[in-house]
DNA sequence: CGGCAAGTTGAACCGCCTCAATGACGGTGG
DNA sequence: CCACCGTCATTGAGGCGGTTCAACTTGCCG
């Protein structure tokens, strides 16, 4: 496990490059930290809060919710990654966001993200990509839904959160933390609970995925990932490949 | 019908206040203006197309293919939209960006439109709105396929799109073209061909809306509305809402 | 030990898909 | 002008994947 906001470094800076003054205003931003606790809910669609938050520690989901009760989750979110900038300028909030797990977090005022992100480049940058992958996870899942049936849609789930915790030095190819109950798996994947439960069953029986005691061991990643036609680049870190020509042009 | 451009700058206007300035660096990014038969591929996942797209006339869709052959459509576009913002940065592209009309375009490289946003901040606003409202017809798009049914799916997307014409000009509450067949209807809708067709048949049945002749009627919106449980506010327009607080701080 | 959250399993049902075929329309060439 | 063809719309019958309802079990924490 990384350091206090080590995450969140780690994570951006293999989205971009960030001088020293770019971290050092990140981690202004950061400044104060908070623990929350499990299954609480940092902001919804009917009360608006206009805050960027950072996440250190912990798992949580923005998601939707209808009125019968029933929810979507849009995306889990990770350590290192960032809540509500793609609604930074956006006056009615369409989605709400929660914890899974007991969280630590830093919260910002949305206007003191934007003013960073004029004032350092780099950062804007950073952010800008961190934004770009968001988009990125959230048009996957939409494909899952649409056209994966359930067992291709929870062996790329998982197939993608293995990947999105090793940017930050969590897990391994063919292990990690994973502290979701099916129910909130379900509420991703757009099935049952119990459906869920049938297709984990079917995955270990398989010898190709267990989760047990809030962990996932991946048994044949290869063959995991031929089950799901699961094809990584869609979450790529992507600095390493910038080309130069942009990469001037952009970071000053 | 509107002007060359007409739909963009309405659109992006609508979404932050631009002043003479930030319009005119838009024309210079939209000067060459091409137009692209139907069913045209854009850009692909595989060839990567360091584009960005202003559409002026025609729809298209952003979607992904899978080996079988099988699409997924992530949203349709529509005069006014722009496309690619959302892959500005990165370096691997992991959908594709075809029409479904003849199409009426401007195509800029993706490092001029960055440097547009530094070097004018009112027009940084408005496309950094325009890539948040995307991202919130994403989310509502994925919240759909996951917990809504076919019915109410359907609904929901007639709505979307009337709101989204509506904005540029076109169309009206209870009626506007739709030049979609059945089968984009139902790459999008996660569905087939088949079943949008008895989907519409039940709509047209009981009243709520007809499709005919690559026009939409909606014969009863607010049972329509009601029926797709739809709220609009997802895809305010926001300019209006904007605290002074935040517009001051970030439109210089 | 008691109680609640989460996991597990079975049986019946239904929404949507699959396969198959026919009909309506517009464009194209003879 | 009509025969032809491809695309799109439409409809039926049967099957499957995932839901719903209803238990029961396991594990954890007070």
């Amino acid at each position: 496990m990384l350091g206090k906001q080590g995450a969140l470094k780690e994570r951006l800076s293999r989205l971009a490059a960030l001088s020293a003054r770019d971290t050092d205003l990140l981690s202004r931003l950061c400044s104060r930290q908070r623990t929350v606790k499990r299954h609480a809910d940092l902001s919804t669609d009917s009360q608006t809060d206009p805050s960027v938050f950072f996440l250190h520690e912990g798992w949580g989901a923005r998601y939707k919710l209808f009125p019968d009760g029933r929810r979507q989750v849009l995306m889990f979110v990770l350590p290192g990654d960032i809540v509500g900038m793609n609604q930074l300028l956006v006056d009615t909030a369409t989605e709400s966001f929660g914890t899974m797990t007991e969280m630590r977090l830093s919260q910002a005022p949305r206007d003191a993200v934007a003013e960073a992100m004029r004032q350092r480049h780099g950062l804007a940058l950073a952010l800008w990509r961190s934004l770009e992958q968001e988009h990125a996870i959230l048009a996957e899942h939409l494909a899952s839904l649409g056209r994966r049936g359930a067992l291709q849609r929870t062996a790329h789930l998982l197939l993608e959160l293995r990947q999105r915790l090793m940017a930050t030095g969590e897990g391994s190819p063919t292990d990690f933390e994973c502290p979701l109950t099916q129910y909130e798996l379900a509420d991703a994947l757009g099935l049952t609970a119990i459906h869920v439960n049938r297709v984990i069953r079917h995955l270990r029986e398989q010898g190709l995925a267990s989760i047990e005691h809030r962990r996932v061991t991946i048994g044949d990643p290869d063959a995991l990932a031929a089950v799901a036609e699961f094809d990584g680049r869609f979450l790529s870190s992507g600095r390493a490949g910038l080309p130069d020509r942009v990469r001037r042009r952009l970071t000053r």
